[in-house]
DNA sequence: TCAAAAACTGACCAAAGGTCATATGATGAA
DNA sequence: TTCATCATATGACCTTTGGTCAGTTTTTGA
C-alpha cells in the first residue's frame, strides 16, 4: 500500500514548497509587508490552499524560522566540534555566531524573530505545539553552547574564567549564553544603522566588544 | 497677546493627554493589540481627532517611546554621576540598566522596540522627522555610556581594561556598549521564559553574565 | 463506472489603520 | 451683538489584509 505513503511525501513536498515560496516572500519584504496574498501567488497555489497547510500568517514564519535554526545548528555544531579543548570551543561559538551572522543574516533575523516578535510570538502563546517545537529548537541551540562554555570553565583551558565559584556554575552558564546571544543579537539589530551612520563594519564592532569579555 | 501662547499650551496639554491615555492602552495589551479605536475612546476623543495630533499609530508610539528614554537618561546620569572613578561609574551604568529593567519594564520595552520593532521602525524610515527624533535621545544615551567607559579606561581604574590596545579605544566604547545593552535587551526578551521555565530571577541571570565581564 | 474522500478555489467576511466632508466652537472686527 | 473666518473635532466611510467556507475539481478504490 504505497499510495498512503506517496501522499504523505507529497503533502511534506507541498508544504516545502510553500514554505519556499513564503521565504523568498518574507525575506525580501519583511514580516509585516508581505501578504498572504502574495505569498500563495509566489506559491501557485489559492490562498485557502495556503491555509490547508498552515493555520496562519505566524506559524507559516515559524517554519521558516525552524529551517533557519536548524542551519545555525549545523554550523555551530561544526565550530564547536573543530576545538579541541573547551577554550577553543568557545572561539567556536564565536566563530559560528559571526558567520550565520554574515552569511545568513535573513536565516538569522528569522530565528531571532520566533523568539521575540511580538506579532509572532503573541499567537505562538495560544498554540502549544507551535511554541513547543520553537522552544525544542532554541533548546538545541543552548545545549551546544552551555555545554561549551561548561567545558571551558571545568577543564580549565579558559584560566580567564577559573575565578568563577563553583555553585556559580550553572548559572553563569546561562549568563554566558544570555551575553552572547543578547550581543549579536543587538549587533544585528543595528548592523544597518553602523554601516551606514558610522561607517563601521559590524564585525570590527563585534571584535572590539570580544575584547571585554573574560573568555 | 497670550492667546496664541495659551492655544498652543492648550495643544501640547492636549497632545500629553493622548499619549497617556495610548500609554495605557499599548502598556496593557501591547503594540499589536492596541487599537486606534481603543486609544481614542480612552483619550476621549474621536479617532479623527488622534489623527489631527499624530499622523499614524508609529508615531504615537514613539512619543511614548521618547518619554521612556528620558526616564531612563535621568536614571543613567543619577547613578552615573554618583560613580566617583570611571570604574565606579562603569557600576553605575550596570546599576541603572538593572534599575530600569525591574523599576520601569514597559518603559525599557517601549525604548526596545522604537529601534528595532519592524512594525514600527519601517514607517519610521520613510519620516526623517521621526527618525531623527529617535536618533537623537539614542545618542544622548549612548554618549552616556561611552564617556564612562572611556573614562574607565583612561583613568586606569579599572585594571581589567589596561590591556586594551590604545587604537581600539574608540571601536572598544561602542562594542562594550553593544555588548551591555545587547545582555540587558535580550535578558528582557526572554524574562519571562526564564522565569516561567526555569524558576530563575533574571537580576540573577544578568548577575551571573555580569562575572564574564572584564569590567 | 461512479460514489466518497481529499485537495483546491476564490468570493466573501471582519478587523483595523487611516481619510475627509461636514459640523461645532472660538476669535476678532464691524 | 453679529457675523465671517479659522481652528478643532467628528464619525461615516475607504482600503488593506488575515482568515473562512460553500462549492468545485481531482483522486481514490470498490
Amino acid at each position: 500500500m504505497g499510495i498512503a505513503e506517496r501522499k504523505e511525501r507529497e503533502k511534506a513536498q507541498k508544504k516545502d514548497a510553500i514554505i519556499d515560496a513564503a521565504e523568498k516572500v518574507f525575506f525580501a519584504k519583511g514580516y509585516e509587508n508581505a501578504t498572504m496574498d502574495e505569498i500563495a501567488e509566489e506559491a501557485e497555489y489559492s490562498k485557502g490552499t495556503i491555509y490547508l497547510y498552515f493555520k496562519n500568517k505566524e506559524e507559516l514564519y515559524i517554519a521558516i524560522s525552524g529551517r533557519s535554526a536548524d542551519i545555525f545548528y549545523d554550523l555551530l555544531k561544526e565550530e564547536i566540534d573543530k576545538g579541541k579543548n573547551g577554550k577553543e570551543k568557545l572561539d567556536g561559538i564565536k566563530k559560528a555566531y559571526l558567520r550565520v551572522f554574515l552569511e545568513h543574516p535573513n536565516q538569522m533575523q528569522a530565528i531571532l524573530h520566533a523568539s521575540r516578535y511580538p506579532a509572532i510570538t503573541d499567537k505562538m502563546l495560544n498554540d502549544e505545539t507551535t511554541r513547543m517545537q520553537v522552544q525544542e529548537k532554541q533548546q538545541k541551540l543552548q545545549g551546544l553552547i552551555l555545554s561549551a562554555i561548561t567545558m571551558a570553565i571545568e577543564d580549565k583551558s579558559a584560566p580567564e574564567l577559573a575565578s568563577i565559584k563553583k555553585e556559580d556554575l550553572m548559572m553563569t552558564f546561562l549568563g554566558g549564553g544570555i551575553l552572547l546571544e543578547g550581543m549579536y543579537k543587538h549587533m544585528f539589530d543595528i548592523r544597518d544603522f553602523c554601516e551606514k551612520y558610522y561607517n563601521i563594519k559590524p564585525e570590527v564592532l563585534i571584535k572590539a566588544a570580544y575584547s571585554l569579555l573574560k573568555f
